[in-house]
RNA sequence: GGGGGUGCGCCACAGUUGGAGAGGUGGGCUGGACUGUAAAUCCAGUGUUUCGGCUGAGUAGGUUCGAAUCCUACCACCCCCA
């Protein structure tokens, strides 16, 4: 079985349950970090492992399709012998970079034509090109191509845009149906509910999708700008229709708070830059709260940077030490960091799944939650 | 000891051939932003103010309607000669 579903909280919508892949298992609810180009930027796979106890990363079509190259990532064998990592690996389908590259594509029935943002070459991607691709990446979990509607768009555009995604689920679906796995190991798609901000939409949308009967749904099109309060609306609305035996994947979300709000609602799968891009940034989050290492205030504070933390990086060194990394510019800053803010992602995600278990989630969440969001 | 050169804002550099500029670029510093990664990136501020202004080009004088610019002295630093 793909997905076990161990729990679902008394008097809530909060999961805790068990994925399955050929690599391994994964405990949800749980945070996926983002390795874009085939490596968690600032981060070796060993300590993915421990102490981040990541169970799963993210790699991207688009970025591995340029660099190195398919045919490179096919010698090697796949992506998890390509840079070491044996856990789970899911590939986004590079329905993303169709939005954010927005100045150099074109959308179009087919698929998206884009220029490379490494050497200006045209490309295209169509459905079966990234399903393509992404078999030739290796991922456990592939996603569908879609088109991810910037915010704000009107509803014109969204419904338009959102029958074009599920025109490209349904070759996608075709594509995975008729192909064989390239390296001997399942490789799970997930199709992706689009629809903006629209209930109407998101609801049609997720009927849609969850009718191709896939191992695991998506929510696309969040976290692109939407006020908060639509972000939660919309995912919890999605999590309400979407079948309860199979996981549901809210992309690109969030902050600390965005997990323990959409946990509650029902999401199982996070996957977001915020933890490893802030740490190279010099901002980390902590369970008492946000600290802007680049702030003054720190300069002498020669306290452990996190006494809790399950980095021994951060409860071994010191705020004034790892300031004076950032502030330097130094490389490790942004390494400690990025272990840092990953390990608390993971506990975070992993001490929501026991309070969900043990049917204390929604005390625990009322006490974390302010506790999170607070800028120290 | 003699000769030459250069001096402005936290720093460096550029620029200013008598018509001001609280100016340029880079860095530093201080904040902010970052949500399926074209991001170890980007943005803003960085004399003072009661928001009208005020002060400001090493220091002190001078020439001039007007000086960062020309002159004199001094100070500091750099170079060359002894």
């Amino acid at each position: 079985m793909f997905f076990e579903l161990e729990h679902t909280l008394k008097n809530g919508s909060a999961r805790a349950g068990t994925i399955t892949t050929d690599h391994g298992q994964i405990q949800t609810p749980i945070f996926m970090p983002v390795g874009t180009a085939g490596t968690v930027k600032c981060v070796h796979q060993h300590e993915l492992l421990d102490p981040i106890k990541a169970q799963i990363i993210l790699g991207n079509t688009y970025h591995l399709y340029l660099r190195p190259g398919i045919s490179i990532l096919e010698e090697a064998g796949g992506l998890h012998r390509f840079n070491g990592w044996s856990g789970p690996i899911l590939t986004d389908s590079g329905g993303y970079q169709v939005y954010s590259l927005a100045a150099n594509r074109k959308i179009e029935e087919e698929g998206v034509t884009f220029r490379s943002h490494i050497d200006g070459s045209e490309h295209l991607f169509s459905p079966e090109r990234s399903l393509e691709i992404q078999h030739y990446i290796g991922g456990d979990i592939i996603m569908a191509f879609d088109e991810c509607p910037p915010y704000p768009s009107t509803r014109e555009y969204t419904e338009k845009s959102m029958h074009l995604t599920h025109r490209w689920l349904d070759r996608c679906v075709e594509y995975q149906r008729k192909s064989a796995p390239k390296y001997g190991y399942q490789q799970h798609l997930f199709p992706i509910v689009q629809g903006g901000s629209f209930d109407d939409l998101r609801r049609q949308s997720c009927e849609y999708i969850a009718q191709q009967d896939q191992p695991g749904n998506a929510i696309g099109g969040l976290s692109v700008g939407e006020p908060i309060e639509d972000m939660y609306r919309i995912t919890q609305l999605c999590c309400e229709i979407l079948p309860q035996e199979k996981p549901r994947y809210l992309m690109g979300v969030g902050t600390p708070a965005n997990l323990l709000e959409c946990i509650e609602r029902g999401v199982d799968m996070f996957d977001c830059v915020l933890p490893t891009r802030n740490a190279r940034h010099g901002l980390i989050y902590t369970a008492e709260g946000i600290i802007n290492l680049r702030n003054q205030k720190w300069a002498n504070d020669h306290s452990p940077v996190d006494i809790n933390s399950t980095s021994p990086y951060s409860r071994n060194h010191s705020k004034a030490y790892l300031r004076h990394l950032v502030h330097s510019k130094e490389a490790l800053g942004g390494m400690i960091c990025s272990v840092h803010n990953l390990s608390f992602f993971l506990w975070l995600v992993g001490q929501a799944r026991e309070h969900i278990l043990q049917d204390t989630f929604a005390a625990w969440k009322a006490e974390m939650l302010p506790k999170v969001s607070k800028r120290l």
